[in-house]
DNA sequence: ATTACTAAAAGACGAGTAA
DNA sequence: TTTACTCGTCTTTTAGTAA
């Protein structure tokens, strides 16, 4: 009996990484032409490997060339193009998933006393009222993040903060913040940074419309979880 | 003098794998627990690899680790999704590009006469006119593709192409079919393909509202590129 | 200029092992 | 169980060369 056995493998990552190049270059709509050494510099190889490369894609049927004594020109396949698109669903599982929370960990510290008077002057009062929803607790609650807190508050950055407006009043100038609606608990609240400082990066500071301090019977050094969710 | 000199090197393939497995498992949005046997697995590697890339985006500042006897728990960092996000957009950069044009190359061969008749029956012509706006030229054009055409043309089968319905007539059933608008010169075209046969994948047959073949003085073995554009 | 081979150098892999 | 080290083996890489 004669099994013949057919095995759908994983392409490895170079090939990967080569075929998007390839793809990159125009390989996914038409042929183009491609040399050893321009995709080697792409690829950050040697012209040597980037031939191989080419080899080792042609095998796998992920592209089909033609190749001349001046140069090759290349086609991304069917095949080629499922590969590509399996990996290009991969990262729109990771990215495009709106939905979902983040978890910030740390541990509760004092503050300076400071958040409070800033919290109760209309010029930001007025808009934590307008764009939170809320009018917050005169007081803040301060944050030391965790490594891993640090990093997840830093990947934040990108998603869409509400801009609270630096004004002027008393003769002096109030500076802008950026807010994000989160929650404690079963309390809701926001992570509240300044506009424009170098704020410590492990630090993090939450108006409430409670004082949660005292509702969650939190003290210094307590670990505090802070939820972000996106449902959009 | 000290001169601190920063390289922002590419990241490995493999490593930008590694990483985006760790953010498939959830390492993008908090801490993740992740044991190198499991990586391993899902990486296709030994325990021992999978425990040195991790160490390796460690060193790279991608990943932040807290390892401890039992188990590791892991997050990317906001450099790590950087780079993440970096091969995200090449991948939307290759298929989110709606706009632009594929190009099939064959030569023209001669079809079996057939084309003419099925394409003159009022079940099949009055669709093309309703969905083409073109009343079809009696007889079809007939293209064998060369191996980058034939790969070009599957990677068309993903695309939205013109469902022709099949209908009962004279006492007999007519199949339905598919077609894609294109040019050939600056030639008004469609390639059209029969809905259920195992229609061979080296020819493509063309209707248009004139006749080609007269218009552009052509004759068999000639070389023929036809353009598919889309452009929303 | 190309591609792609061969052979030496470099690097990665996984088994075994310690903690 | 884990992590992560060392070490022998094997693969991959690149330089050189031919076509």
């Amino acid at each position: 009996m004669i099994c013949i056995l057919i095995l759908v493998c994983m392409v490895m990552a170079e090939d990967l990484q080569c075929l998007k190049t390839i793809a990159l270059m125009g390989g996914y709509r038409g042929q183009v032409s491609i040399s050893s050494q321009a995709l080697g510099n792409r690829l950050g190889t040697s012209a040597q490997t980037a031939s191989r490369r080419l080899i080792s894609l042609e095998k796998q049927m992920l592209i089909t060339r033609s190749v001349r004594q001046d140069g090759q020109y290349v086609t991304i396949t069917k095949q080629g193009e499922e590969s590509l698109r399996s990996e290009y669903s991969d990262f729109c599982r990771i990215f495009e998933e709106k939905k979902g929370h983040f978890t910030l960990e740390g541990v509760l510290i004092d503050g300076l006393g400071e958040g409070a008077y800033y919290v109760s002057i209309p010029g930001y009062a007025d808009q934590f009222i307008r764009l939170l929803n809320f009018k917050p607790f005169p007081g803040t609650l301060n944050i030391r993040l965790n490594p891993t807190g640090i990093e997840t508050r830093k990947k934040l950055d990108s998603y869409e903060w509400i801009k609270i407006e630096g004004f002027q009043a008393d003769e002096r100038t109030f500076g802008g913040a950026r807010c994000l609606p989160c929650t404690i608990g079963d309390y809701e609240c926001a992570i509240i940074i300044p506009g424009r400082s170098h704020y410590p990066e492990d630090i993090i500071e939450l108006i409430s419309p409670v004082h949660i301090r005292e509702e969650l019977h939190l003290h210094s050094k307590d670990i505090i979880k802070v939820e972000v969710r996106f449902n959009d």
